[in-house]
DNA sequence: GACCCTACCGAACGATCGTTAGGCTGACAA
DNA sequence: TTGTCAGCCTAACGATCGTTCGGTAGGGTC
C-alpha cells in the first residue's frame, strides 16, 4: 500500500489520493456480498459512496473489472494469510497444530476481509464466464496449497481421500461466514481449535471438554 | 408464422396434465442453480421449456411466486427424507449410527432433488425479502429437527455447542453439492458414513481405514 | 351446432440495467 | 496567467427485464 503521497502531504481537506476507487471497491463488495452481483447495481454502489453511476467509470472500466478486482483481493488476503502461517511453522509442532494454525489464519482472513472473501463463497457460481476465468487461477493456485498441506500432514490419505478432506473443510470454515460472528461468540482462534480437535480426535474428547 | 403444427402428428400427443407446469419449476430449478436467480430471466425459462415468456405466467403469477415454490419443494424434500430416516429408528440402535442415517438422508434428497435442494444452499442468500420471509418457516422447521436430534444424541453438548454443530454439519453436507459427484465416485451413504465417523471418532481412526 | 376451459402465443408496456459522451471544477505545474 | 489533469457530474443511449393485454387453437361437454 506504500507508495502514495508522492507529492503534497495531504494536509487536511482532501480526501486521500485513490480514496473513492478504495471507497467504491469496499462497497461494491460488502453489497456483493449482501444483495448478490447481478442484484446489485452501479448506480446502488454509486449511491453507497455518494456518487452518480458514471463516476464508477473514472475508477473502473466496467462492473465485470470491478468484481474481478474484488475476487482478487479476497483471494490475495488468504493466500497471504497461508503463507504467513506456513513462514511461521515450528519445528517441533505436530501435524494438528499446524493445521490449526492454517485453519486459524483462514479463518481470519476471512473475517478480517470479510467483503471480499465472502464475495468468492456466494457470489462465484454465479459470476460473468469471463470474471470467472480470470479468478480461477488464483484460486487453483490456494486450493494447491491445502492439498500439499492435507498430504504433508496426513500422508496416510490418499489423493482422494485428501480432496474430500480439503472440500469438506472449506465447506465448513466458510459456512462460518454466515453464522459465527467474532465479535459476539469468541475468539476465531478458539473456533480453530475445535474444528481441528474434531476433524483429528472426533466429538467424544470435544465435548466433553470445551 | 410456421406454428400450424398439425397437433395429429403423433399418437400419443396429449401432455399429461400439469406437465407444462412440471417441466417449468424443473427447469427453472435447475436455471436458478448454474446460473442465478436475477441472473435467469423468464425469457430463458420459457426457451428450456420451450415456450414463450407470456406462458410462465399461465402457471405462475409472477418469478418471485416461481421461486417461492422452488424453494418450498426443496425444504419439501430434506423434511419429507428427515421424517423418514427418523420413523426407522431401531431401538438398540447407537447415537453415531441413528446420526448417520439422518446424514445420508440428507444428502439423498440433496441429490436426488439437487436442483430444488441446491437453490437453498446458493440462491436463496439473495431471494427478495417476500420470498425469504415465505420460506424461512419451513426451514426453521427444519432447523429444529436437526437441533433436537443432536441434542438428543450428544446431551453432553450445550445449546451453543449443538448450534455449532449443526451449522458446521450443515456446511460440509450442503458444501457436497458442490464437488461430490454420486455417479462418478461412490455411493452417498460411504460418504456419509465417513462424515459421521470422523465427527465422532476423528480422521485418525478413519484415514488408516477406508 | 354452441359453449367453455386449458394452454399457449405475439406484441407491447414501463422500468431498470450497464455504459458512454461530453462538460464542469478545483488543484497544481509551467 | 495559462494549461493540464484527476475526479465527478448530467443526460442520454440501446438493451433487457418482469409483466400484462388481448388474443387463438384445440379438446371436452352438452
Amino acid at each position: 500500500m506504500a507508495l502514495m503521497t508522492s507529492s503534497t502531504a495531504t494536509s487536511a481537506p482532501s480526501p486521500e489520493v485513490g480514496d473513492g476507487r478504495r471507497r467504491i471497491l469496499e462497497a461494491a463488495a460488502e453489497l456483493f456480498q449482501v444483495r448478490g452481483y447481478a442484484e446489485t447495481s452501479i448506480r446502488t454502489i454509486a449511491e453507497a459512496v455518494d456518487m452518480r453511476a458514471a463516476s464508477i467509470y473514472h475508477h473502473f472500466d466496467s462492473k465485470d473489472a470491478l468484481l474481478t478486482e474484488i475476487l482478487a483481493i479476497g483471494m490475495q488476503a488468504v493466500t497471504d494469510a497461508f503463507d504467513a502461517a506456513e513462514s511461521a511453522v515450528e519445528a517441533d509442532e505436530t501435524g494438528a497444530q499446524r493445521l490449526q494454525r492454517h485453519v486459524a489464519a483462514h479463518l481470519d482472513a476471512l473475517f478480517g476481509h470479510k467483503a471480499f472473501t465472502a464475495a468468492h463463497v456466494t457470489v462465484f457460481p454465479f459470476v460473468p464466464a469471463a470474471v470467472r476465468v480470470a479468478s480461477v487461477e488464483d484460486r487453483d493456485r490456494y486450493e494447491a496449497r491445502w492439498t500439499d498441506l492435507l498430504g504433508s500432514i496426513a500422508p496416510e490419505l490418499d489423493p482422494s481421500q485428501v480432496r474430500v478432506v480439503r472440500l469438506s473443510l472449506f465447506g465448513v470454515m466458510n459456512s462460518t461466514l454466515d453464522w459465527f460472528d467474532p465479535a459476539a461468540e469468541g475468539s476465531l482462534d478458539e473456533l480453530a481449535s475445535a474444528f481441528v480437535s474434531t476433524l483429528w480426535n472426533g466429538l467424544g474428547t470435544v465435548g466433553g471438554g470445551n
